[in-house]
DNA sequence: CAGTATCCCAAGCGATACTG
DNA sequence: CAGTATCGCTTGGGATACTG
């Protein structure tokens, strides 16, 4: 259908798709900002981590920002950037594919629109405003397309 | 918020969070069932494709169904089962993420309706039908949540 | 075509120790 | 606290050859 090195999906995947990345962004989307943080709640070693964040914000999807402890020297914080907020709607759907197959329809954890309080799930909308089940989507070769 | 093992990204991730497994199942998607298919596709060695088609297989994500070509024995078809094919909606944020952030918004496929034709896109939306902005969503505790 | 079997290299990573 | 440096294992995976 498509050389698979153009597809959306493939560069996606080659940028978070290692063990850790996704668990840093979701600790972001979470609120984490805090090196140590990261490391305690993802369990991963120092050096891998530092090398993640590293990737991670070299490619747009964290934020480096200085703060600085009293009586401390200046450290970072690392926060989703745009780009890195336009993933959490792919968390959304991986969660709610979780929630559906790995935990038994029970999320540890929720969404909701902090506009109006309600639970916010990820869906598929056509242009039209229909809801739109998984099986009924064709793909179809688009205005990106090269080959 | 959560012990990092429990959360459904977490699950989702250890299960299709590789190099390959999220490939793999994006060509399933785009009707691809054999293994030669698959190899030239995704550019993957046989002995890792064996492997990864046994892994999706064992954990329902894929369905071996047995084909014959006319006058050679049996072989196997892979076609997404519907755990799969709820991966869908992943695959669709992923690939809007991925259209808008690595490909200038120029989206090498796309996605229809098969009901009425029109294009389809992951959103997020909350129970009273607001689209929701990926900035507007908050994480909770839910029900699920064991702490 | 759809695998299985070997061999070997390279990347990934944990453990540990050190530093400002 | 937030890293950097080093070591050595273990896994991943490419190349190649073989099989029904």
């Amino acid at each position: 259908m498509l050389d698979g090195d153009l597809c959306s999906i493939a560069r996606t995947v080659e940028l978070i798709g290692d063990r850790w990345s996704m668990l840093l962004l979701r600790e972001a989307f979470y609120g984490v900002s805090r090196f140590e943080q990261f490391r305690e709640n993802v369990h991963i070693s120092r050096a891998v981590l530092t090398d993640r964040l590293d990737h991670l914000v070299e490619h747009g999807l964290l934020e480096r920002v200085a703060y600085q402890p009293s009586g401390q020297r200046a450290r970072h914080e690392y926060q989703l950037s745009a780009a890195g907020t336009d993933l959490i709607p792919a968390f959304a759907a991986l969660m709610k594919w979780g929630d559906e197959h790995r935990n038994h329809g029970i999320p540890p954890i929720t969404l909701t629109h902090t506009g109006c309080g309600s639970p916010v799930t990820s869906q598929l909308l056509c242009e039209r405003g229909h809801v739109v089940s998984a099986d009924a989507v064709e793909p179809e070769p688009g205005p990106g397309i090269t080959g």
